[in-house]
DNA sequence: GTATTATGCATTGTATAGCTATGTATAGAA
DNA sequence: TTCTATACATAGCTATACAATGCATAATAC
């Protein structure tokens, strides 16, 4: 993890929300495409992802389902459900001024 | 406060060090001066501010002096430090990083 | 042949950040 | 006279992310 510990604190769930709703995965897939989006950024660790897959699962924003894959052991896959699209739109909306935020504040600090 | 509440984890500390950064403040200036730049959107209240107030003085990232105004009751006023000034800039770095990737989601989502 | 890495899920305990509520104190406006 | 703004402070609560640990299998490296 290349961010300081606090910085990530509300920002892995929405995330989360964003690849899956890219299409359905389950959890290491989840982890893994997020390494790969942020250059290996955001690593984000086994005891980080399942509870904030179980978490998002509970409030009704995605539904998980077993998979059988023959292969590897069983996957639980998840897709976005209708009210984890409409707050995934409400977060990217918060997102947006937060970023105009850090921006001016990059911006002249850097 | 329009943010949602997790979504400013990590996010409180680097906006004090930015607004201190830009002149002596005390600590309920601080507060109104990112009240004032972030057009409300944040407003950090008391039991916010003055523990980390007192977490970054204790860092040494800021130091603290009570000033006599003769009006109003004595107020703490904070400079920000040699440490600060490098902190920020670490920060500000992470801050760029950061807002790459929520404007990456923002501009899919929205 | 054995050890390590990658895949894949899960839980327990810990540290910490921001919030609410509460307390102290004064000045000006309604 | 009551409410709002100024100004600082702390105790207790909740939630998030982390490290550590455990289970289980397949592929690769040595």
């Amino acid at each position: 993890m290349e961010f300081s510990k606090e910085i990530l604190k509300g920002i892995l769930e929405t995330l989360i929300l964003y690849v899956i709703s890219q299409g359905p995965k389950h959890g290491y897939l989840v982890a893994r495409t997020i390494g790969k989006m942020t250059d290996g950024k955001i690593e984000i660790q086994d005891g980080t992802l399942y509870p904030i897959l179980h978490r998002l699962e509970k409030k009704g924003l995605i539904t998980g389902s077993w998979v059988e894959t023959g292969q590897t052991r069983k996957r639980k896959e998840y897709t976005l459900t209708q009210q984890g699209k409409e707050m995934l739109k409400e977060q990217a909306g918060q997102w947006q001024t937060l970023s105009e935020i850090l921006t001016q504040v990059v911006e002249e600090v850097l």
